[in-house]
RNA sequence: GGGCUCGUAGCUCAGAGGAAGAGCGCCGCAUUCGCAAUGCGGAGGCCCCGGGUUCAAAUCCCGGCGAGUCCA
């Protein structure tokens, strides 16, 4: 079955006069109450709205929400706070992409019910896929604000469907002045996220405003239903997802020749007066060149390689000018239109907490940042970015952010400079390069961009200064994605055969380290029970480890993990047998624990202290609490120097001394996202309704580990080291309690007895260590000036019993050092000799030398090799080698006597 | 999360298995009333760290640390 009957049990379009038509262009089903051909959609039609505004009233973008909000308000929706742009929430997306991102995919599954039923909201939502196309379709942005309301229906609640939410579409663009009869609703499947349903879209005057998605399909192979490629089956649950694009509606009430004339004018002008585009946007010529182009561009898809010089040379041909002309005024404005767009996806980024890096979600915010820095440097925009996106912050003035705009400047200032030191850095190495090579071909172009960062432009315009040739390859960036080939994500996989109801939880009752439970499951050396107060590895925190008692057998219990709710214990194999259905005793090694629980409890101290000292944009990467240590990865854009970690150990230890008081309670977690906000998932998203809030000292987290029940038992919190794993990324390895204080003991002696060593106090060690080193360094010279004059005086000595063999003057001596051999070998290398120099040291080892041209000591070293079990190589005139067997002077003068009137026939 | 590149004198880098180098900077001398410029001389190296291969490793291999960069 198809989705088709989907669409025509629509009442509300049959009853308002819509009739299901069949577009002659692209042959797919639209609805509308006039008779039409085609269906509008481009590339079936294009824009009509621009200078002639499809709406009643112009409107600026926050005058639009307002009236979309509202709108869905007065009709019983709930308005909803947007969500953050980084999808905290969410493991298998970086960014919010669409409104229903914020409730995937918890709320979307029915696990955990919506904050509100039925709800609208306006959410920023960033997409990159099309970041080539920005600034040149004229309706391409990387950050849109998807207006939107839902309804979560489930068979027990249905709150309204198909019908209402087409009617509340008609009646909206209604309200803004648009009949029924420019409307047309388009049929196109829609698929995202595992779930997929039937789907509207809503186009008037060839710009498509709303997408209606009516999501009542999930993923299953075995499913009947097709959609693009993939199959699904039907699902308990139906939503009403609909997303209707904010800057578009503004573009359409204000009908400006691109989105960005319509949203953000203001940053446009800012950058047209300080950089080098000679021309004012307002212009009429320009204005039609730039409506035309927007025009055309609204009829193809995205435009990269062919496509754009497709589009120029339609708009060349519409408007009646050269490609050469329209690209003059054309190109610097789209880069204009660009960079306004990037600056504002910045200010969210950033604004929500995002730190720049080299890895994970940190680098699409560098991307964008250097993206922005290039566009600035090609319309030679002279100011910081940073001054762009403090007008945004002006004009979207009604947006709260965690990060303050004094850190957004920071970080921004920090990212200039790196993208300077890159850009020096590129510079020179692609002029040495021209050094070596005289071309440049596209294994080097791929190199400098994958490895360095230097995009071929750059690469190139150098080259050609330097007048070098470089071969400029047409697929560079299919090239490149094929170096970058997707690996399949690792599925996890089950270890237990059998399927258990989830097991009760213990742990949590701080003074419980002995039980008693029943058996459940036995599978080898797992054990399975119904209950347990074993913890098992999560949140970062190990696992607890102690023993069974069952029929009077000690049993080693080595690992505890869960899988799916079910705790799972691994004993130490032994002959006991286990049974399931009978009792067992389980005894929890408490030291461990406790350590455990400690590193825990300080963990949630040392973040909240970071985030206080150094701000919001903190977020926890990662986590991991040992017996004897913990480690916890923060997002951070510099480095720490010693006086700050200094002050967060000591912010942290007063918290301690404050003995502030534990607490947990479970609550809903949308209850909890209201309270607290999405900062309480800083170690990952619990997956249930309920989740279990820890306060410790005042920090709330959402966590599942164990924790001390006032912050003093935690004793004393010492941070072992601090080192950046990232850029954006550093990570603090530290120790609580005992831990801490065996960390200090260690680091006593460490420093005790290597202060014994130099018989000086601790205190004067540095001072101590710093002579010695100097000093070694000041010896190892002397003495190398001194076997320098040593080897001299021994090679002149060795001169004089030089022995003639024929017409050379042969020289075969003992000598203490190979350093020294060498250097003498040097000598009567220089002054004409040939022999060779024997160290009976780790070994036996040779110098051979010649100072004659006909001989090469390489084949003496070889010739001497065979009769010593060894080998050895190096210059024409000096070789050194080693074997195993030792010959005296006597035997090597006739080895080299041998070879020379052998290989000179003397 | 994955890939790639790079760690050598204070700085920028060359060397890519057989005596650790260049340019700039620094110090001294000469020239000068003095400075700049120039010439001559000199100091300055755990060749990132730890293993391995080899007769021999700055150089090759493995691991670590640090820096940079691209992709998802």
């Amino acid at each position: 079955m198809g989705l088709e009957r989907e669409y025509l049990d629509i009442t509300y379009l049959h009853e308002n006069g819509f009739k299901r038509r069949r577009c002659s262009n692209c042959g797919k089903y639209f609805w509308s109450t006039t008779d039409r051909e085609i269906c509008g959609d481009p590339p079936c039609g294009s824009y009509t709205f621009i200078n002639n505004p499809i709406f009643n009233k112009k409107m600026s973008i926050d005058e639009m929400r307002e009236f979309y909000l509202s709108f869905f308000e007065k009709r019983g929706h709930e308005r909803i706070d947007r969500y953050p742009v980084v999808a905290r929430w969410r493991d298998d997306i970086y960014l919010t992409i669409a409104s229903i991102a914020d409730f995937q995919p918890f709320v979307t599954s029915g696990v955990v019910p919506p904050p509100a039923n039925p709800l609208t909201i306006s959410q920023p939502c960033i997409r990159l896929e099309d970041l080539d196309s920005i600034g040149k379709t004229g309706r391409h942005l990387s950050l849109f604000e998807m207006m939107a309301h839902h309804a979560f229906n489930s068979p027990q609640n249905e709150i309204y469907w198909k019908n209402e939410t087409v009617a509340y579409c008609t009646e909206l663009l209604n309200k803004l002045g648009v009949e029924k009869d420019e409307i047309i609703y388009k049929e196109e499947p829609w698929a995202g996220g595992g779930n997929a349903g039937p789907c509207l879209e809503a186009i008037v005057g060839g710009l498509e405003l709303a997408t209606l998605v009516f999501m009542n399909l999930e993923e299953d192979p075995g499913g009947d239903i097709e959609i693009k490629g993939e199959r699904y089956k039907r699902m308990d649950n139906y939503i009403v997802d609909t997303g209707y694009g904010l800057e578009r509606f503004t573009w359409a009430s204000q009908g400006t020749p691109t989105i960005y004339d319509a949203i953000f004018p203001k940053v446009i002008d800012k950058i047209i007066d300080n950089s080098d585009i000679g021309f004012s946007r307002d212009d009429d010529e320009v204005v039609r060149l730039i409506a035309e182009s927007s025009k055309i561009a609204g009829i193809m898809s995205s435009l990269k390689g062919e496509a754009l010089l497709k589009l120029r040379r339609m708009v060349s041909e519409r408007v009646g000018i050269s490609i050469e002309k329209l690209e003059k005024v054309i190109t610097p404005l789209e880069r204009a239109y660009a960079l306004a767009d990037h600056t504002r996806a910045i200010l969210f980024m950033l604004g929500d907490g995002l730190v720049p890096s080299n890895a994970g979600a940190g680098y699409l915010a560098r991307l964008m940042i250097r993206r922005s820095m290039r566009l600035a440097e090609e319309i030679n925009f002279k100011l910081p970015i940073y001054e762009l996106v403090k007008i945004h912050r002006k004009i979207l003035k009604n947006f709260s952010f965690d990060v303050p705009m004094s850190t957004i400047q920071e970080i921004l200032t920090l990212e200039e400079d790196r993208y300077k030191n890159t850009i020096a850095r590129g510079i020179s190495l692609v002029e040495r390069t021209l050094n070596k090579v005289k071309k440049i071909g596209k294994r080097e172009l791929l190199e400098f961009y994958d490895s360095h960062g230097l995009p071929p432009e750059f690469v190139i315009s150098i080259a050609k200064k330097k007048g070098a040739e470089v071969e400029q390859p047409e697929d560079f960036y299919s090239e490149l994605a094929s170096k970058h080939t997707k690996v399949e994500k690792k599925v996890k996989r089950r270890i237990l055969k059998n399927k258990y109801k989830e097991t009760e939880r213990l742990y949590y009752n701080p003074k419980l380290f002995e039980f008693e439970a029943e058996i459940i499951g036995v599978e080898g050396d797992l054990i399975i029970l119904n209950k347990t107060a074993f913890y098992p590895e999560s949140g970062g925190q190990d696992n607890d480890i102690g023993y069974f008692y069952y029929n009077g057998e000690k049993i080693e219990v080595i690992d505890v993990f869960e899988e799916n709710g079910v705790i799972v214990h691994r004993i130490r194999s032994s002959n006991v047998k286990i049974k399931p259905m009978s009792k067992i005793k389980g005894v929890i090694d408490r030291e461990r624990r406790m350590r455990l629980t400690k590193h825990h409890s300080a963990t949630h101290l040392l973040l909240y202290a970071l985030q206080n000292k150094l701000g919001k944009h903190v977020w926890q990467a990662g986590a991991k609490k040992e017996y004897d240590k913990a480690r916890l990865d923060v997002t951070h854009f510099k480095k720490l120097n010693e006086e700050e970690i200094r002050e967060i150990e000591m912010i942290v230890n007063r918290e301690i001394m404050a003995n502030k008081a534990v607490s947990w309670e479970i609550l809903d977690r949308i209850d909890a996202e209201k309270r607290y906000g999405f900062r309480v998932y800083q170690g990952g998203v619990p997956q249930s309704k309920n989740i279990r809030i820890v306060r410790v000292g005042d920090d709330v987290q959402a966590c599942g580990g164990t924790h001390v029940e006032f912050t003093g038992e935690i004793g004393t919190f010492k941070i072992i080291r601090v080192e950046s794993i990232q850029d954006g990324i550093i990570r603090f390895e530290y120790s609580a309690g005992e831990s801490a204080l065996e960390y200090i003991s260690k680091e006593e002696s460490i420093l005790r007895e290597a202060s014994s060593i130099l018989r000086v106090e601790p205190s004067i060690l540095p001072k101590t260590v710093l002579r010695f080193f100097e000093e070694w360094k000041d010896q190892k010279k002397e003495i190398e000036k001194l076997k320098d004059e040593l080897s001299r005086l021994k090679a002149e000595k060795f001169m004089k019993n030089a022995e003639e063999i024929g017409e050379f003057n042969v020289i075969v001596e003992v000598v203490d050092d190979m350093q020294t051999a060498v250097k003498i070998g040097q000598h009567l290398a220089n002054a004409n000799y040939i022999g060779c120099l024997l160290v009976e040291q780790d070994g036996a080892k040779i110098v051979t030398f010649s100072g004659d041209k006909r001989v090469d000591a390489r084949d003496l070293i070889k010739e001497i090799g065979k009769y010593i079990k060894g080998s050895g190589g190096g210059r024409r005139d000096l070789a050194q080698g080693a074997g195993q067997i030792f010959l005296d002077k006597n035997e090597l003068t006739k080895i080299i006597f041998r070879f020379l009137s052998r290989h000179l026939k003397l």
